[in-house]
DNA sequence: TCCCAGGGGCCGA
DNA sequence: TCGGCCCATGGG
């Protein structure tokens, strides 16, 4: 945080999902969680999209949604498959995602889950058994769409820890090695830290971390780190 | 031309 | 459980 400020996830796109702040993208220091059906859904619609996909590449399409006025439960499902691939087409998997983007709002809107004011939260596991979300994405979607506090581990989170380390950590003992930072902390400052922790490890993962050529020489933790340099 | 990007499903050891 | 393969576009 010190390093490159709070990020303020989850970023959105639309103006309609950006109620009550004056540009889209970031909204920083603003952990609330939505207000609206209509970012809700944007930002659950934005977790599937940037599967293993450039952010760059799903604004895109959420823009292009957003005209169709397709962040809306009912009006995706009434697209036909061809039309909604045509919309996502610059993320990639297009196929795939269309798919998922339908099962995602067929499973909100059965439960009444996209539903702002009826304040019920999809359960992880509820999450996890529809066709197209994994973990991270379920975890994206509670975290940054219900304020539920969890951990969401990513790509970045693995591979910036393990270089840290020295070595590569499961799953599990990453969860249990950032625990210490939530512990014993009211609900609402965990949701602002978990918000917090995947935001940054993607910016440092983005700007210091990359994958092939690390950008050592600039990290602001390279101090704590075992390489590679 | 090749690598990489805020994964996930599916299959065979 | 785990590795390997597939899905697909766009930028560096």
């Amino acid at each position: 945080m010190e390093l490159y400020g709070p990020r303020g996830w989850w970023p959105v796109v639309t103006d309609a999902g950006n109620q009550g702040h004056d540009a889209k993208g970031y909204h920083p220091l603003d952990y609330s969680i939505p207000a609206t059906a209509h970012r809700r859904f944007e930002i659950a619609l934005g977790a599937i999209l940037t599967q293993n996909t450039a952010w760059r590449n799903v604004r895109l399409c959420l823009e292009s949604l957003d005209e169709a006025g397709a962040i809306d439960m009912q009006r995706l499902l009434a697209l036909s498959d061809e039309r909604l691939e045509a919309l996502i087409r610059s993320s990639g998997y297009y196929r795939q995602k269309a798919r998922k983007l339908k099962t995602l709002a067929r499973f909100f809107l059965e439960n009444g889950y996209g539903e702002v004011s009826a304040a019920s939260t999809p359960s992880r596991e509820e999450l996890l058994s529809l066709w197209g979300i994994g973990e991270e994405t379920a975890d994206s979607i509670l975290l940054y769409a219900f304020g539920v506090p969890v951990l969401v581990i990513d790509a970045y989170t693995r591979r910036i820890l393990a270089r840290l380390k020295g070595e590569e950590l499961s799953d599990r003992e990453i969860r249990d090695y950032l625990s210490s930072a939530t512990e014993g902390k009211a609900v609402k400052q965990q949701r602002r830290i978990l918000n917090e922790f995947h935001a940054l490890f993607v910016e440092h993962g983005k700007t210091r971390c990359a994958k092939r050529s690390p950008d050592c020489d600039h990290c602001g933790i390279k101090a704590w780190c075992k390489g590679p340099f």
